[in-house]
DNA sequence: TCATTTTATTAACTTAAGGTAACGTTTTTA
DNA sequence: TAAAAACGTTACCTTAAGTTAATAAAATGA
């Protein structure tokens, strides 16, 4: 479990045994059983998840529907918006399924950023690759109809077709339920 | 122009002296004409730019066609994938209106951070606000309907409606032009 | 385990977006 | 400045998404 931690970190910067214990120490790890809230609209929060093993979405509550607008899987975070502009959270975040995450706060930040300045720049490094990341995914939703940003979902991540709700897909892909239904008997169809 | 970018910068960290000149040595500004390609598709680039005065967009080209994803206004800056990720550029990035823009390339940045290590913190400050802006901007895409969208740019980001072309506006709202003609036609007729 | 709730699909109807084309207007540029 | 290109709007038809509702299957929980 720490390992997988490690082994993302590497990626990034090389770390020594000290800092894997200062790591350990902070003893971030946690699980989130299936359906866990971890955020809830409304609520201010300094803490940031990744996730370990398992998969947690983030979704507005609209009209008394929800409306899911990301998944993240293993290795994948959520930085939610109130930890960086200080405002109440637009949404919740919850887990889909049984999970294991890591929870750190910005308070444990700042005091790893001062003893390890590296870790400031690795985080850095990955906001800026999810920047860029984020940008391009924009851009596609912008581009693409709703049929082949599901065709392009089932070539980018057809794990996430298996593993999460079909209703909570169709928001995902922006459009409702019953479309999506209708999209997948269309393609069916065709093939 | 100067001043603008040192107040800019100065929402994040305070300047001295000393590092206003090393920034002005650095001679980054420049102007773009209207409709000059800034970067291609398929090309590589270190180069990151951030708009002081004017607009820039981004934009791909498909089966002949210019679809617009995004517009960079007054103090906003866009740094290309292909910066971060070492792959050929997706897309174009070029001027809408006579501009003057800074452009920056990773190596300056290399050594603006080794001299003034706060330089990389503000970075990772704005890498970490844009991300989360962007995570919002994506979840209301995918929330909202196109006349919605339309509506909410309308509050938004009213000026880029003046001083942007309708057709450029259109794929940046991800709908067609002549979508976009008989958005605003309707919209009028209710009032 | 059985009742309740949630989920996925299908259908019928309504609404709006895409595609093609035509038209007048504006902007470019030769 | 005159010709060409690009632009914005409108119209018509097609296609697909939203809405409402019904139903069957699956998951949940008392």
């Amino acid at each position: 479990m720490q390992q997988v931690l490690f082994d993302y970190i590497s990626k990034y910067i090389d770390l020594t045994e000290d800092e894997k214990n200062v790591l350990v120490d902070l003893d971030v790890f946690r699980t989130a059983k299936k359906g866990e809230i971890l955020l809830r609209e409304g609520e201010k929060t300094n803490n940031t998840f990744f996730v370990i093993k398992g998969c947690i979405r983030t979704y507005y509550l609209i009209d008394g529907e929800e409306k899911t607008t990301a998944f993240s899987t293993e290795l994948e975070g959520v930085t939610p918006h109130c930890v960086i502009d200080k405002s109440p959270s637009r949404y919740y975040v919850s887990a889909v399924e049984d999970s294991i995450i890591t929870v750190g706060s910005s308070d444990m930040e700042e005091e790893m950023f001062e003893r390890f300045p590296k870790f400031e720049i690795m985080c850095k490094k990955v906001s800026e690759e999810l920047l860029a990341k984020r940008h391009l995914d924009l851009d596609e939703f912008k581009i693409l109809s709703p049929e082949q940003r599901y065709l392009s979902l089932l070539e980018k991540r057809p794990d996430l077709i298996q593993r999460v709700p079909q209703h909570q897909l169709a928001s995902f892909l922006g459009v409702t339920p019953q479309s999506l239904s209708r999209m997948r008997a269309r393609i069916n169809k065709k093939n």
